[in-house]
RNA sequence: GCUGGGUUCGUAUAACGGUUAGUACUCAAGAUUCUCAAUCUUGCAAUAGGAGUUCGAUUCUCCUACCCAGUACCA
């Protein structure tokens, strides 16, 4: 009579899903899947005042870049569902709508003794709180205190009666019974015992917008939803009890789930849980998509900042959970093999950025030479390169392709060069978007604008109202698709007798009448500098400096060969005309 | 404050009560190269403290310290 695995991840439409929050209902999934059963999504928004429109769109966006698909709850478009049907049988999932269902619980309980009206007033309490803290006492609403309050309980049944009948001015509260030791099991930090005469009187139902508080929810549904384990944060441990006190209130203990309690996700220094505040900080996301609040703020999100979702489930997996040996690369179906609840740690992890880029870096190193490229073309693409798929459209449009399948004049580069560019430089990225920053000298010319008073952007012609000096050189390289000549390196390689050396290079290249291939050219050049006893080390990063703006990068033959003999020379002669 | 939970290198973690306490990230050094990165090699670095049980404790028990959560008509 093995009961069927039905898990569920509940979330509140209140904002964002935050990073622990995708961990949670990836550990619940990864559950569900290994044993073969449902993963259903429920949103919790029993509470009016937090509703944040767009919060549940993101939730369900943000779970299925991840590769989290629930199996009940919502359908195939991404909505909740909200009328039953065969996969949906307990629809509506959104517990709004699930209002009428709830009363009746609530009424049962009080029918049978385990809850009570409450008229007490929020200043009342307030009050009472007040004069208690006053007191160095802290307020609690329990067995102690209820019989000098005002509740089904104190008042006469005919003055309870009236105040139900002419107002809706009540709530409605657990009852809960006095010194009876709650004997829990969790099934990631094992035996739980609590003192009811530590807890107080919660309520079950709100006055505020008359729905249940989430504990009565929470429970009702549950079991109306047949859920087998509880996976869920921290912070619902010390709500624990309550919760095997309802179920056993409402006769339930049979199919009472079992629960596991995650511990939180922690901030990289310091102490306390991972806030929105400390990405901002730190510099790294803690939401997965980006996200742009009702007040216009946007926070980054990983997908945005060019994470892959394999990458970014697999960090989140490892963050207090382990196989039990020492891999670390897991695919989700790895994962869902692999998984298992007792060897979740119990302690808070931190979380670490560094570890989270070491992922994205080796899961970027797995994808295949085809598959970067065809995301990085629209990165190139965002920089105003043209990549084409067939060389002979372009050549029609005036293109004038080098051996390497570029031309640097008219930012024209076939697919087979960008896929070149990617296969020997995708080692030294950690991001798609990182190859701009590694090779954009391989698709545009160096150039520092700013050191001949010429501003970086788009040129505009003479006499426009915002004319800015034209670069003569323009007309050959649009500025705003060129890297920077870097500063210090300018002043440590750029000697005059070098800049000689590395023009007499130039003027090999453009005449190198060999067979133009990467070792052929690069040999040569080397060959070129030894032959004239030249110091190979500043004459190749001066090189560098004047092919790529930077003395550190690429191997020379790598950028000489791809870019060609023209450009070559193009770039020398301007270089040592202008720095 | 009270209640509950937690504690192995800086971080994530491994270690049927018996290991020189392992691995990964980070960091440092070396190798390599025209530079940088990558790569390879090496290194730094931990059982919070104290009792107890035991032949033997990272592991079991208790105490202390510290950290976290909850203490709402929020979830």
């Amino acid at each position: 009579m093995e009961r069927r695995t039905r898990v569920r991840f509940a979330p509140s439409p209140t904002g964002p899903l935050h990073m622990g929050g995708v961990r949670t209902a990836l550990y619940n999934y990864l559950y569900a899947k290994q044993k073969g059963g449902d993963f259903i999504i429920r949103i919790e928004d029993t509470d009016s005042n937090r509703f944040v429109p767009g919060a549940e769109e993101y939730i369900i966006e943000a779970l299925t870049w991840c590769g989290i698909i629930p199996d009940e709850g919502v359908d195939s478009n991404g909505k909740v569902v909200e009328t039953p049907s065969a996969r949906h049988p307990h629809a509506p999932y959104r517990q709004s709508q699930r209002k009428p269902i709830y009363r009746k619980y609530a009424e049962q309980l009080i029918a049978n003794g385990y809850a009570y009206y409450a008229f007490d007033s929020a200043e009342e309490l307030g009050k009472a709180r007040a004069e208690a803290e006053a007191a160095g006492q802290t307020f609690i609403y329990n067995q102690v205190s209820r019989m000098s309050l005002r509740n089904s309980l104190t008042l006469p049944p005919a003055e309870v009666e009236r105040l139900l009948a002419e107002t809706s001015d009540w709530t409605i509260r657990f009852k809960m019974p006095s010194d009876t030791v709650v004997k829990m099991d969790d099934l990631i930090r094992g035996h739980i015992e609590v003192n009811t005469d530590t807890l107080d009187d919660k309520v079950l139902w709100k006055r505020a917008d008359e729905l249940p508080t989430y504990h009565l929810a929470n429970i009702v549904d549950d079991h109306l939803m047949e859920i087998s384990e509880v996976i869920r944060g921290e912070e619902w441990l010390p709500s624990l009890p309550l919760h095997y006190m309802l179920y056993k209130a409402f006769g339930w203990e049979d199919t009472m789930p079992r629960f596991a309690h995650l511990s939180l996700l922690l901030k990289p220094i310091g102490n306390g849980k991972l806030s929105k505040r400390d990405g901002d900080k730190m510099g790294f996301p803690v939401f997965p998509l980006r996200w742009t609040n009702p007040e216009g703020e946007t926070s980054r999100g990983y997908r945005e900042d060019g994470y892959f979702p394999e990458a970014f489930v697999n960090m989140l997996a490892m963050l207090g959970w382990n196989p039990g040996d020492d891999r670390e690369l897991f695919t989700m179906e790895e994962l869902i093999g692999a998984f298992s609840l007792d060897k979740v740690q119990k302690a808070g992890a931190k979380f670490n950025p560094e570890k989270a880029k070491w992922y994205n870096r080796e899961y970027l190193r797995m994808k295949t030479d085809k598959e970067l490229t065809d995301l990085l073309v629209p990165v190139l693409e965002e920089h105003g390169i043209n990549v084409i798929d067939c060389p002979k459209c372009a050549l029609t449009a005036g293109a004038e392709f080098n051996v390497a399948g570029g031309d640097l004049r008219n930012h024209i580069f076939t697919r087979d060069y960008v896929q070149s560019v990617v296969a020997f430089t995708k080692e030294r990225a950690t991001f798609v978007q990182d190859f701009w920053a590694i090779a954009s000298y391989l698709f545009v010319a160096p150039a520092d604008f700013e050191a001949f008073g010429i501003k970086a952007g788009p040129q505009v012609a003479p006499g426009a109202a915002d004319a800015r000096p034209v670069d003569p050189r323009a007309k050959v390289y649009d500025d705003s698709l060129t890297a920077p000549f870097i500063a210090k390196d300018v002043d440590k390689f750029w000697k005059p007798e070098i800049v000689e050396m590395v023009s007499k290079v130039g003027e090999f290249v453009k005449t190198f009448d060999g067979n133009w291939t990467l070792e052929g050219v690069g040999s040569a050049i080397e060959e070129y500098i030894k032959g004239n006893e030249w110091p190979m080390g500043k004459v190749m990063n001066a090189l560098r400096l004047a092919l790529a703006g930077s003395a550190s990068g690429l191997g020379i033959a790598d950028i000489v060969w791809r870019i060609g003999k023209i450009d070559t020379a193009a770039r020398i002669a301007f270089a040592a005309s202008r720095l």
